[in-house]
DNA sequence: ACAAGGATCCTCT
DNA sequence: GAGGATCCTTGTT
């Protein structure tokens, strides 16, 4: 057992606090382990999430219980991870968009073809070697991926924006700042697609 | 049964 | 910066 392991109790909350809040956690998966690096929050009502057509059985497990893996695949060739959030009933979920190795370096670089970037979130599937039967598994030990609490990320180190790639959506959807990167020595370093997008969560504190 | 369209990535130029 | 890869999911005949 694992005092650190995240489970249904942290992702029952609010899809934008988890969003933030998973920045700096692990994802361990095997021998492999990733902390996260850029999160978005998709929820109900919200033209970009998949949920927004309704139901389907691919996008089921976004009503299920929280604390569960949402699994897809895009483009037909990338498999991408999300975690379910909010309680049973309110399709939500987490889009893990970037990471950053931390473990099992030479299986992340056997699944990345001898890279170990991981700014984007098909890498991110990629380097877990996630599928898309994984999608509906529960988060931990028992299932392909356990989530557990790494480190805590200050918001001067937070960059929030709009999210990436769902132009289909809604204009003020799109405009939504639901797309966390932690821009920290230790995070993203300005790489990734959002790296010239959004602001400080925080501004610098003026000096006294 | 069929067609369209993706919450992307990589390889060029 | 542009384009091709690649195939499942979904909504429609």
């Amino acid at each position: 057992m694992d005092s650190t392991a995240l489970g249904p109790a942290f992702f029952a909350a609010d899809t934008r606090q988890v969003a933030r809040a998973l920045l700096g956690a692990e994802l361990v998966a095997g021998p492999v382990v990733l902390r996260v690096a850029e999160t978005e929050a998709y929820r109900a009502g919200d033209t970009a999430c998949h949920a927004h057509r309704g139901w389907t059985p691919r996008n089921a497990p976004m009503w299920g219980p929280p604390g569960v893996a949402y699994v897809y695949l895009c483009y037909g060739l990338h498999v991408l991870l999300n975690l379910v959030s909010e309680p049973e009933g309110t399709p939500a979920c987490v889009l893990v968009r970037a990471a950053v190795p931390v473990a099992g370096l030479e299986t992340v670089r056997a699944r990345r073809g001898g890279r170990l970037d991981l700014d984007g979130p098909g890498k991110v599937g990629a380097a877990l070697g996630l599928r898309v039967a994984d999608s509906g598994a529960a988060l931990g030990g028992a299932g392909p991926v356990a989530v557990r609490r790494g480190r805590a990320v200050p918001d001067a180190e937070v960059v929030v924006g709009p999210r990436i790639g769902i132009e289909a959506a809604d204009a003020a959807d799109r405009a939504l700042p639901w797309n966390w990167r932690w821009v920290g020595p230790e995070g993203l370093r300005g790489r990734g697609k959002g790296a010239l997008r959004g602001k400080p969560l925080v501004s610098p504190v003026p000096g006294r």
